[in-house]
Formats: C-alpha cells, sequence, structure tokens
DNA sequence: GCCCTATTTGTTTTT
DNA sequence: CAAATAGGGC
C-alpha cells in the first residue's frame, strides 16, 4: 500500500490505516466535507489534489499538516511546504500557529524563492557562494545587463538589455547554464556568450538574480549527494501550493528534495502532495508549465487524485457561469465545481457606448449597491484585463466621490530612496556589490560623474577586480572622490560593527548623506519619511518577524531558559502534540538548524528586502473599492465583482489570441476573474474604447458567446439623447457634493459644473499641508506653491507616485477637504 | 553633471 | 493619451 518508506523515523505503526477514515473525532476535522476530509488525511505516499476555485484549497494543505503533526505522523522539521508569494506563505504560517501550539519555526514553510535562499545560505560553500551574497531584483538585475552591455559595447539596437534579461531568465528557468543553451544563429551565440559574461559578472560580485537562486540550489542538491540525501530524509512531507503555476526548474527542485532518478525511473523517499488548479493557470506567460501536474502524476506515479469541487463561494448562476466559460478549453484535467448555494441574481451584462459610460455604469451600480444592497465597499472588486483600463474607472469613482484604492504600482523595497539606502547596507556586508556601488557612488553627488566611473570601470575590467578595489587605481581628482566614498563606507562600516540593526541604518542613514540629501531637496520630506519607515521596517523584522521563521528564538521560562517544544506544547493545551524535537538555546542572530551557520541580522535583513517587496502602500484599511488586474485578484474573492472591457483585443487580449495556447490562457483568466465573486456578478463592455490615444471600437468579447444565457441578464443602455452617460456630456463634471472641491472653487460652488481646467485662479486656496486630488496620481500633499498665475506651480506628494511639481494651470486639481 | 524637450512605445507579474 | 527614456544644450 505505501511503495516507499515515506514517514522516514516514524514506525510504520504510525501510518494511519486508511485514507478518510480518521479513527477519532478530532476538533481538527470538524466541518471539513467527505473530499476535503479525505485529503487531509491522505495515508503516505503522492497525491494530487485539484482544488477547483472557492473550493477550501488552503484550509486542507493547513489542516493536513496539522493532522500529521498531531497525530504524530511528522514532526515539525519533517514539514516542507511551499508557495509561490510570500502572502500566501505567511497566511498558511498564521492559520497554523492558530490551528496548532506548534512552534512553526521549525517548519521550512515559504516560497521557493525563500526556501532557496535559506538552502544557499546554510550551503554557501558548497553552491560556491560566500554567505553574504546579495540578491538582485529585476530592477538590480537590468541595471547590472545595462552596465555590462556598455563594458562590452553590446549593441542595444540588436539586443536591448531587456531582451537580454528575459533570455537569462528564461535560460535559468529551463535549469540552462551558458553551455546548455543552443545556439543556432549568431544571434543567439552572442546573446549566450552574454550570458557567461553575466554569470562572471554575478559571480565576481557576490550576488544573484532570482532565477540564480532557484538554478543554483537545485544543482546544488543535484550535485552534492550527502545534502540531497539530508534533505530527502529529513522532509518527509513536502506540500506544493498552486502547483499549476511551476515552471521546469521548480518541478525539477521539487524532484531533487523527493527523490532520486534511477536508471532513468523516478523514485521518490518523501510524500508530496501537489495542490492546484489547471483552469486557474494563468502564468504561462512567465514560465509556468500547466503539463508539471499531469508530469508529476506520471513520474511519481501517483496513486491517490482527489478532486475538491465542492464551491463554497458563489451562487450557482456565477458558478454556472465559470463552468460553462472553461469548458471551452480543450486539455483539461477536468472538473466541475457545484455549490448549494441557490441560484442568486443573474449576471448582469451590460453594453456601455464609451469607456467613460461603461465606467460610470461601474459607479452607479456600486453605489446602488452600497446604499441598497448593504454591501461593503471594500467587498466590491473592479477587475480589468489590463492596468491602463484603470483610469477612466478611477475618475469615474472619484468624481462620484466613492473611496477607492487601486492595487499594483511601485512597492515599499522598490522605491528610489529605499533602494539607495539598501545599496549602502549591502556595500557594508559586500564591497565588491557593484551594482550597490555604483547606484550611491555618486548619490548623494559627490562630484564622481559618468567620465569618472567610466575610468574606474575600466580599471576594474583591467585588474578583472570589483570597482571597491579599482579605486586606487584612478589618478588625479576622480581618484581622490572616489577614494572618499570608499573611504567613507570603510569607516561606516567600522562604526556600525557591533550595532544592532537599527543603530546600523540610522548611521548609515547619516553617514551616506541621504537624509541630509532629503533634506535640502524640496520633494525630500516624504522620502525622509520612506527611510524613518525602513528603520521602522528593519525594527519589526527583529522583533516580531522575528528573524522569523529562519530563527530558533524560543519562547523563554520564567528563569530565561529556552522551553523546548513540547514543553511549550504542554504548557498551552494539554491535547498538543507531544514533539520532543531537541531545540537549541536562542542566540543573537540566525541559527540554521542543521548546520549551526549564523547570518548576521543585517544580511538577513537585506535578503528579506530583495525577496519581499513589500506592500504597495495605498491606504489601507478604509472601506474602499478595490481595483485590480485580474491577475492581481487569484486568490482573493468578493462579495460583489465587475469586470470591463470585454471586447475582442483587450479580452481576450489581442497579443494572445493569435495562438490556442494564448486564448486558452485568456480564457482561464476569465474563469479566475469570474470566480473571485461570492454574489454578484457584472460584466461589461463598450462600444468604443481610448486606447492609445486613439477612439478604437471593437467587437464585443467572445467569452459572452460561451456564458450560459440563461444565467446571464442583458441590461440595455437607458436611452439616452445627450444624458448622463454620453461622452464629453457632463458625467464628469458632476462634481460631488461631499467633500471634495473643484479647485479654484469655494466648496459651496460645486453644484454649478466646473470645468476641469482652472485657467487663472488669483486665490487658488491651495497652501501647503492641504490634500489635493489628480485624475491620474490620486491623492496626495500639497508640499509648496510657487509663482502666480499661469505660472503657478504647486509641489504635490502622492503615495503611489511619489513627489510631482505641477503647473496649476495645466493639472487637474482638485482640493480635497 | 544636470535639466529640459523630442521621441517612442505601449499585456498580464512574482520572486 | 501619457510615461518613460534618450539625446541635446547649457
Amino acid at each position: 500500500m505505501f511503495p516507499q518508506d515515506p514517514f522516514s523515523g516514524a514506525p510504520e505503526a504510525l501510518v494511519p490505516p486508511h485514507a478518510g477514515a480518521p479513527s477519532a473525532a478530532s476538533p481538527l476535522l470538524a466541518n471539513l466535507n467527505d473530499e476535503q476530509l479525505a485529503a487531509v488525511t491522505l495515508p503516505a505516499g503522492h497525491a494530487l489534489i485539484l482544488a477547483g476555485a472557492g473550493s477550501g484549497k488552503t484550509r486542507v494543505l493547513t489542516t493536513r499538516i496539522a493532522w500529521l503533526l498531531q497525530n504524530g505522523y511528522a514532526t515539525p522539521g519533517g514539514i516542507l511546504a511551499v508557495t509561490f508569494t510570500n502572502k500566501a506563505a505567511k497566511e498558511m504560517v498564521a492559520r497554523l500557529s492558530a490551528m496548532l501550539p506548534v512552534n512553526v519555526r521549525g517548519m521550512w514553510i515559504g516560497t521557493f524563492h525563500g526556501l532557496c535562499n535559506r538552502l544557499l545560505r546554510a550551503h554557501h560553500k558548497a553552491a560556491g557562494l560566500s554567505q553574504s551574497f546579495q540578491i538582485l531584483d529585476t530592477q538590480d538585475q537590468l541595471s547590472a545587463i545595462k552596465r555590462l552591455c556598455k563594458q562590452h559595447n553590446v549593441d542595444d539596437e540588436r539586443f536591448p538589455p531587456k531582451q537580454l534579461a528575459y533570455f537569462i531568465a528564461n535560460c535559468k528557468e529551463e535549469g540552462m547554464r551558458p553551455g546548455d543553451v543552443p545556439t543556432h544563429d549568431s544571434d543567439a551565440r552572442k546573446k549566450v556568450e552574454f550570458y557567461q559574461l553575466y554569470e562572471e559578472q554575478c559571480q565576481r560580485e557576490g550576488v544573484v538574480d532570482f532565477g540564480e537562486l532557484m538554478l543554483r540550489s537545485y544543482e546544488l542538491l543535484r550535485d552534492n549527494d550527502p545534502i540531497r540525501e539530508h534533505y530527502q530524509r529529513r522532509f518527509a512531507h513536502i506540500l506544493v501550493d498552486e502547483f499549476q503555476d511551476t515552471n521546469k526548474l521548480q518541478y525539477a527542485w521539487l524532484k531533487q528534495l523527493a527523490g532520486n532518478e534511477v536508471n532513468g525511473r523516478f523514485e521518490a523517499r518523501g510524500s508530496v502532495i501537489a495542490v492546484g488548479d489547471d483552469d486557474q493557470s494563468i502564468y504561462a506567460f512567465r514560465g509556468a508549465r500547466v503539463g508539471n501536474m499531469t508530469d508529476f502524476v506520471r513520474e511519481f506515479d501517483v496513486q491517490r487524485q482527489i478532486k475538491l469541487e465542492q464551491n463554497y463561494r458563489s451562487y450557482s448562476n456565477i458558478l454556472d457561469s465559470a463552468n460553462a466559460l472553461i469548458s471551452h478549453n480543450s486539455r483539461r484535467l477536468g472538473k466541475n465545481l457545484r455549490t448549494t448555494q441557490g441560484a442568486g441574481e443573474p449576471v448582469r451584462v451590460y453594453e456601455a457606448s464609451s469607456d467613460l459610460a461603461e465606467a460610470q455604469w461601474m459607479v452607479d451600480e456600486i453605489k446602488q449597491l452600497v446604499k441598497s444592497d448593504g454591501f461593503e465597499r471594500k467587498e466590491i472588486a473592479v477587475l480589468y484585463r489590463s492596468n491602463a483600463q484603470s483610469r477612466v474607472i478611477e475618475s469615474a469613482l472619484f468624481n462620484a466621490s466613492v473611496p477607492y484604492r487601486v492595487y499594483g504600482g511601485l512597492r515599499f523595497f522598490e522605491r528610489a530612496e529605499i533602494k539607495h539606502a539598501l545599496a549602502y547596507l549591502r556595500l557594508l556586508e559586500n564591497p565588491h556589490d557593484d551594482t550597490s556601488f555604483s547606484r550611491v557612488v555618486n548619490f548623494p553627488p559627490r562630484g564622481i560623474g559618468a567620465r569618472s566611473i567610466e575610468v574606474l570601470q575600466d580599471a576594474a575590467r583591467a585588474a578583472g577586480c570589483s570597482l571597491h578595489d579599482a579605486v586606487s587605481a584612478v589618478p588625479g581628482k576622480a581618484g581622490a572622490n572616489l577614494g572618499a566614498f570608499v573611504a567613507m563606507v570603510d569607516v561606516l562600516r567600522e562604526q556600525t560593527q557591533g550595532l544592532n540593526l537599527r543603530g546600523i541604518i540610522e548611521q548609515m542613514l547619516q553617514s551616506s548623506g541621504l537624509v541630509e540629501h532629503f533634506r535640502t531637496e524640496k520633494e525630500g520630506a516624504d522620502r525622509i519619511e520612506n527611510l524613518q519607515e525602513l528603520v521602522n521596517a528593519a525594527e519589526s523584522f527583529v522583533t516580531q518577524e522575528g528573524f522569523g521563521r529562519d530563527a530558533v528564538a524560543l519562547p523563554l521560562d520564567e528563569h530565561g531558559t529556552p522551553l523546548t517544544q513540547s514543553a511549550v506544547s504542554q504548557g498551552i493545551d494539554p491535547n498538543a502534540p507531544v514533539l520532543d524535537e531537541p531545540l537549541k538555546p536562542a542566540v543573537p542572530g540566525i541559527v540554521d538548524i542543521d548546520t549551526g551557520e549564523t547570518l548576521s541580522p543585517l544580511a538577513a535583513f537585506l535578503s528579506h528586502a530583495a525577496l519581499e517587496a513589500g506592500d504597495n502602500q495605498a491606504q489601507a484599511g478604509q472601506d474602499a473599492v478595490q481595483l485590480m488586474t485580474v491577475h492581481a485578484s487569484k486568490g482573493l474573492e468578493f462579495d460583489g465583482v465587475f469586470i470591463g472591457g470585454l471586447e475582442e483585443g483587450l479580452f481576450p487580449h489581442e497579443n494572445s489570441a493569435s495562438d490556442r495556447d494564448g486564448l486558452e490562457e485568456e480564457r482561464r483568466l476569465m474563469y479566475v476573474a469570474i470566480t473571485r465573486a461570492r454574489k454578484r456578478l457584472y460584466l461589461s463592455h463598450s462600444q468604443t474604447r481610448m486606447l492609445h490615444g486613439q477612439t478604437r471600437s471593437n467587437p464585443k468579447s467572445r467569452f459572452f458567446d460561451e456564458l450560459p444565457e440563461g444565467a446571464l441578464k442583458w441590461i440595455t443602455p437607458k436611452q439616452q439623447g445627450f444624458g448622463s452617460y454620453a461622452p464629453n456630456s457632463g458625467a464628469f463634471s458632476a462634481y460631488p457634493s461631499s467633500a471634495r472641491g473643484q479647485f479654484g472653487f469655494k466648496s459651496e460652488t460645486f453644484a454649478s459644473p466646473p470645468v476641469p481646467v482652472q485657467k487663472t485662479a488669483p486665490s487658488h486656496g491651495l497652501r501647503a499641508g492641504i490634500n489635493v486630488f489628480h485624475t491620474k496620481f490620486g491623492e496626495g500633499k500639497v508640499l509648496a506653491i510657487e509663482g502666480t498665475g499661469d505660472d503657478a506651480r504647486a509641489q504635490v506628494n502622492f503615495p503611489r507616485h511619489g513627489t510631482k511639481w505641477l503647473a496649476l494651470s495645466v493639472a487637474k486639481l482638485t482640493v480635497v477637504e
């Protein structure tokens, strides 16, 4: 029944006797349906769980882990759970700790890249890396590539840096080193050559990109028998979330952890449970391979497949629509969602005359939902295929004074000032990180221009060393300036020895001159605020998230002695599992459980910053309508969902509609969008749409033809002369009577339709400190005013777009009270 | 070395 | 239409 010895270290008797037949009624298993119960209590062995949208996938995954622990089938150290996003990983940890009083830190729960990072830090020598290697994010990678292009005079007409970055990432996802890439033509040869150069540069600088993180740890496992054996023995239970999104390399990585290839046949040791939904695979465009699901079944000789088809989310009109739509895809694993909820409201479909009218219709319906049906605004989402569509909707929502929140955009650790600060910190850890060096060598400006840097780069290349080491070879004034910079960083490194993370960052902010620089710069106020926020982020990283899942920071008893896991458990819950794993005492710094090697708090924080870009800080927490792309909505659910722009060329998108695979992915995307809705679903398309500055008119999406007529209700637009829905007829000049005022008018005067652009504003009513709204940038705070009349300019800080100078004669600014 | 203007180029996105 | 970038001028 159990082909391998899956519960390594556990006596055979502990293996549960049957699937789906738990012995005792455990509170853990309460309220699970049969399918879910079967999945949670699967016996040892590999399994594929096809989890439809809204079928309680995360719950099954976490309950499975808790069940294994509680019944002693596994110890925390024996569990590896891998997800794609930090959000999903966090969610899993949170739910798990709510279920069990177990120290979740012993478990390896995280993203693919997070776990790879952990693996590489623990075994950096075997992986050929320094322990303090830095992680390049996409931005860093691109600038590293641009630097390399310049150095080698690569023709960026023929080989745009972006394309090279894409090429390299692709090769790595396919598991190919430069030597493995086929070179048919001279272009391919050139690219591979460049790939090789890039690899050498990264190795020299001690940095790895995201793809490298995966590939390097894959190779580590593949080529190092003792390490692979160790982890294979250790991780008796491997659980993979969103399996349909794994790429080739990630699957290969999992196989390394799960077992060995013997005579061309894969023999697994541990027990792998893959959870996924082929119908929700929407990332093929970046290398995800749905085919991994069928490969998994074949190569792991999967005996058990469970389909979770019971949907707990949506009414049947919504679900029927989703089912009908997705049935038009070929090559599915086959799955049909069902619900016990009633039909619910029909799916409303609206045909608008223009994108403006469409947005206005959405706003009207949203207001209706909130007012008459008692929907919370944050339970209503507007989904669209591409980000460009959000603008009209934002503006319509704004004009109707409906609070909203847009997802997507710059995230915290991606902000320029934060990246500068991080670059300084990285130089403390690793002076040879040339990407970081280049980023801050002249920021704040210290008279080191492009010319000086060129000389330095030539010197570095000639000597085959890092920019840092080449500084002494640069003569003259340029050399002196460079020397001063390097000396500053070196002094800073000395000064911060022994300081805690907070101290290090604060000292860095001073010594680097960053704070000083932004203080003198007019737009600097909020940047300084962000830098302060970085200190806070570091602080909370150290304390609460506490070296987080990586640390062995144990709760202490009253004598300050670390508690063992079983003591912790017993102290909290008499029914808790007894897990007598010996634990190491809490130490400052991260202790890898296996190697005992420590990583400095700073190094840990830096990888955290690279691996988790942070939230895009929009005004969170408010009861606001949620705007996002369909991609971003995956995994979320809302009471009411609007899907706009359902036109040929847009959704399905023209760039994807040419081949069948592309079209099927678009259809899955639509499927994901539909299944986000719990109670109400609204679909719309428009006869005309502004795109790239041109009005285009596209026929309505073919997806409409694939939905069941019976579940739909077509709404004919109201007959309207120059009515409120006609474009440019005033739909957007009706300013709200509530909290906002048109710029240049006193708040009482809104009712009269103001013109969006106020040419002359003798007393414009703007002053530093008040909040304004801009149709593009959203809400922001006025920092300064300059000039008068037509020349008047205002400096405004927008949370999502940074600080801008806006000419008041041009910018559409509205005062927010 | 910085700032301003002309040109270009427009999916989806996480790590 | 509008953001990002490249190149020219100071």
